[in-house]
DNA sequence: ATGTTC
């Protein structure tokens, strides 16, 4: 499935960068954080043509770009980075909620406690302890009890009303992404009010995790003054069935807005032509533009506190076990559009920056990738210079899809394997360790490798697991 | 990713 006409057009840039010069629909090149080895490896000819699809975006500027990870998603693909001019045409540029993905502001925080891994007493029972309290897994069960009065803050306020709730300190705020409140009137369907209202401080499953993890390097530049053998937790959840439901929301909205013409997708209201129904995209600044993303500033602020919430958890239940200080370095959003302006050639341009399985990378700020569950994470930080809209890979990327995995891979014997290097592992059933088995995905390490060679990031610390949670 | 097909 899939044109591969592309070939033709593909180019090496540098040790990095691969390019797909402009031709057919396209009104921008892509570009591909690869190299000619590694696309031959993850040679999925169906996420490159969603990649040509997105450079023929009304309105796009600059390059469709996808990271070192990325694979085939719906509409979009999975580490595409996309952004649009504000101010094109009547009523500006594309927003496409198939841009932004399903899990509205999935994300991953980093907290790091101040000790070594041999100030915890025992890892083992804390690891239990904390299977027992973070909630995971499709059922939703076992997070806070909130009002709807409640929600609606945490709806339009995110982490600012979790520190007035309780749940998150002033400080957190600092080092969250936005200070983990987006602007918005809370445009969020009663519906998707109605599936948040149990979610709060659940991790949820698949690839989401909580995971108590070591220091194992530092490189020289060592601004968050972390050292080798420090215990950190990396926690990656997101909007749970509330940012999902605003996604279906105005995906159905938009998919509505567009007739098939010759193969093509038409709008006539805005003079829009996409080539696959799941780009449906609304001008940024119609009608359906400023709900999408009202709509989705909402599910983002539910899926910082949902974060904030899950951090609570782990801070409780580490004071049963142990008197330590727990810093939050940073919590990234790795499925989200935003208003920002960037230099395209020259020039500063207003931009819709969507960023699907891609995280933002500014100079100096601290970048998230967390690998599997046996090979081990980074922290990077935003390099200057990143021509990716500052925009940075989200993690490994996907080897293998989720029904190949359970059938090549015997969950029961990767956790003894795992546990038998010093990872302990609690997850709900024996399928989801084969999904998110390490040979499922591609290796972290080349993928940060090509993402640093690329110039959108420099190393921080790379860090290994100790015990991972998982629904 | 997801009350895993309203």
């Amino acid at each position: 499935m899939g044109d591969e006409s592309w070939q033709t057009h593909l180019e090496v840039e540098n040790d990095g960068l691969m390019r797909i010069r402009k031709h057919g629909t396209m009104n921008v090149d892509a570009m591909i954080v690869s190299s000619p080895e590694h696309m031959a490896k993850s040679s999925d000819s169906r996420s490159i043509s969603q990649l040509v699809n997105i450079a023929s975006m009304p309105g796009v500027v600059g390059e469709a770009w996808a990271m070192a990870d990325w694979h085939f998603g719906y509409g979009f693909p999975i580490g595409g980075v996309l952004a649009t001019d504000v101010n094109w045409g009547e009523e500006g540029g594309s927003i496409s909620p198939g841009g932004v993905g399903f899990d509205i502001n999935c994300g991953v925080r980093m907290v790091a406690l101040e000790c070594s891994i041999d100030d915890i007493p025992n890892l083992d029972k804390l690891a239990g302890r904390l299977n027992g309290r973070i909630p995971s897994g499709g059922s939703g069960k076992g997070g806070l009890d909130i009002t709807q009065r409640e929600l609606d803050e945490i709806v339009t306020r995110g982490t600012n009303a979790m520190v007035d709730l309780g749940y998150a300190y002033e400080e957190d705020m600092n080092s969250i992404e936005s200070n983990g409140m987006l602007e918005t009137d809370n445009g969020v369907s009663e519906r998707a009010m109605n599936r948040g209202m149990k979610a709060l401080g659940t991790l949820g499953s698949g690839n989401h995790f909580l995971e108590l993890q070591t220091v194992q390097s530092v490189e020289d530049n060592n601004p968050h003054n972390l050292f080798e053998g420090q215990v950190v937790c990396m926690i990656h959840s997101g909007s749970r069935g509330l940012g999902h439901q605003v996604c279906t929301d105005h995906v159905r909205t938009l998919e509505d807005k567009y007739r098939n013409r010759d193969g093509v997708w038409q709008n006539d209201e805005w003079g829009f032509e996409i080539q696959d129904r799941q780009l449906a995209a609304a001008p940024v600044f119609s009608k359906e533009g400023q709900s999408y993303l009202d709509a989705m500033n909402g599910a983002a602020n539910f899926a910082f506190a949902n974060r904030s919430a899950l951090t609570h958890r782990l801070r409780q239940t580490l004071a049963t076990e142990i008197d330590v200080e727990t810093r939050l370095l940073y919590d990234v959003s790795h499925n989200i559009a935003k208003i920002e302006d960037h230099v395209i050639h020259g020039k500063t341009c207003t931009c819709c920056v969507h960023r699907k399985g891609a995280t933002r990378a500014l100079p100096g700020q601290p970048v998230l990738v967390p690998g599997d569950m046996g090979t081990g994470s980074w922290l990077l930080e935003g390099k200057e210079g990143n021509r990716a809209f500052s925009s940075s890979c989200h993690g490994a990327g996907r080897l293998l899809s989720r029904s190949q995995a359970k059938k090549q891979i015997d969950g029961k014997a990767l956790k003894r394997e795992l546990e038998s290097r010093g990872i302990r592992i609690h997850a709900n059933t024996s399928n989801i360790i084969s999904e998110e088995a390490p040979d499922a995905y591609k290796d972290v390490d080349e993928v940060i490798g090509l993402t640093n060679s690329a110039g959108l990031t420099k190393p921080i610390a790379r860090m290994m697991p100790l015990a991972v949670i998982k629904g």
